[in-house]
DNA sequence: CGCCGAGTTGAACTGAATCAAGAAACGTGG
DNA sequence: CCACGTTTCTTGATTCAGTTCAACTCGGCG
C-alpha cells in the first residue's frame, strides 16, 4: 500500500481553484461524490462497455489495456495513486470503449460524472480551463509515446520507462512492463541482464 | 493543386456555432485573420521556436516531424487541406518546440492566434467545446497511431496508412511515407511489392 | 547529354520474437 | 508452516521481420 493522493491536492495543483472555495464546494459535494473500492484483478471497464465517467485514483495501481486481434495485450498506460483513468475517445464521442480497465493491487478510484467538474465551480472558464489541462497532459503523454515508439530501441524504452515510473516495476509483474514498452517478456528479461552487465563492468 | 477547403466550413462542421452569426463574426475579423502562403520546401515551424499560432490549411499540404539524436526524421503526421496544425505543447505549456513544420507542396494556411477563437464568439461554452472537440480529435488520432505502432507489422501499418490517406501516397515521395510508418525506405518498397504479387496471384 | 534524387533489388546482418526448458517466487489449502 | 501447483523469470537455440549497405534503374531537369 502506497501515500493516498487526495483528490483535493490534485484538483489545487491541477487547477486555478479558489482553494478555500474548493474546501468548500467538496464538502458540499460530498454526498455526490462516489468512492468506490476495487479488488485486484477487478475490472472497472471493458470492451464494448459505455464508459459515462472517469475515475481518479486515490490508492493503489491500474492498467489501461487493449488487446489485439491476435490475443496480444498491449499497454497504453499505468495509473498510480494520483492519476486519472478515462478513455476520451468513449467519453467524448460516446462509443463503446475497446479498452480494459483493470486493478493491479487494491485500489480506491473516486467516480467521476461527466458533469462533475461544471459542479465544482459556476465559473465557465476555470472549468474548461481545467479540463484543457488534462486533456494537454494527455496529449503531452501520448505524443511523447509515439515518438519513442518510432524511434527508441528496446534497451532506451526501459530506460525511459523507469524514468517515468520510478517504481512500477517493482509493483507489477515484468511481462506488464514488457507489454508497455511493446517488447516480449523475454527480450526484457535480457535488456535488464545486459544493463546489469554493463553495470558491473564499470 | 488540390481543392479549397474553406476555414468556414471546417468551423462550421467541428462546432456548434450558429451559421449566420459565424459568417458575420468571419467578415468582421476579417482584417485580423492572417493568411499566409508558404512555398514548398518551406518551414513554418523549427526545433527552438516558441510556437504561438496553430495554422489551418487552406490548400497544399505539409509535414509535421521531428529529428531524433541519430538524425533520423521521424513524421508524427501529414496535414493536408482541411487539417489544423500545432504543436499543443508547445503552445499551451509555452516551451520551445521540437518539432518541425515543413511545406510539401505550395501552401496557404490561416494563422489562428491563440485568442482567435474567444474573438470568434462571446459565447465562452461553444469556444471551449469547439476547442474541447479539436483536442479529442487530436487524442483519438494519437491514440491511434501508438495502438497500431504496438500491435502491427509493417505491412499492417501500411495498408492502415492507406485507408487513412488515401492519396497522400500520391503526393510525397515514398520515403516520407515510410519515416511517417517508422520503417526504412527499402522496406516500404518491399512491402508494396509483396502486395502487389498478393493482388496479381488473386 | 550527364547528373541527381527516388525507387528497386539483392545479400548480409541484427535486434527482437518465438519456442522450449528449467529455476525461482508466490499463493493457497491442508 | 510446509507442500504443491501455478505463475513469473531466466536462459539457450532458432527463426524472422526489418535494417543496412551497395549496386543498379529510371525519370526529370539543368
Amino acid at each position: 500500500m502506497k501515500e493516498l493522493v487526495t483528490f483535493e491536492s490534485f484538483l489545487l495543483k491541477n487547477s486555478t481553484f479558489d482553494e478555500e472555495n474548493l474546501s468548500i464546494q467538496l464538502s458540499l459535494l460530498s454526498h455526490k461524490i462516489k468512492k468506490q473500492a476495487i479488488k485486484k484483478g477487478d475490472f472497472i471497464m471493458k470492451p464494448g462497455d459505455n464508459c459515462s465517467h472517469s475515475f481518479f485514483v486515490e490508492s493503489g495501481l491500474l492498467r489501461y489495456y487493449s488487446m489485439d486481434d491476435k490475443g496480444k495485450e498491449h499497454i497504453l498506460h499505468f495509473a498510480p495513486e494520483g492519476w486519472i483513468l478515462s478513455d476520451r475517445d468513449s467519453i467524448y464521442f460516446n462509443i463503446p470503449t475497446n479498452y480494459y480497465m483493470e486493478a493491479l493491487e487494491d485500489s480506491t478510484v473516486i467516480l467521476l460524472e461527466n458533469d462533475f467538474f461544471t459542479s465544482l465551480s459556476t465559473d465557465v472558464k476555470l472549468v474548461s480551463a481545467f479540463n484543457e489541462r488534462l486533456l494537454h497532459n494527455h496529449i503531452r503523454h501520448l505524443q511523447k509515446r509515439i515518438t519513442q515508439l518510432l524511434s527508441a530501441t528496446a534497451e532506451e524504452r526501459y530506460l525511459d520507462f523507469v524514468k517515468l515510473y520510478p517504481d512500477i516495476m517493482l509493483r507489477v509483474p515484468q511481462w506488464m512492463v514488457a507489454s508497455y514498452l511493446g517488447i516480449a517478456p523475454e527480450s526484457l528479461s535480457r535488456v535488464r541482464k545486459d544493463l546489469a552487465n554493463k553495470w558491473k563492468a564499470q
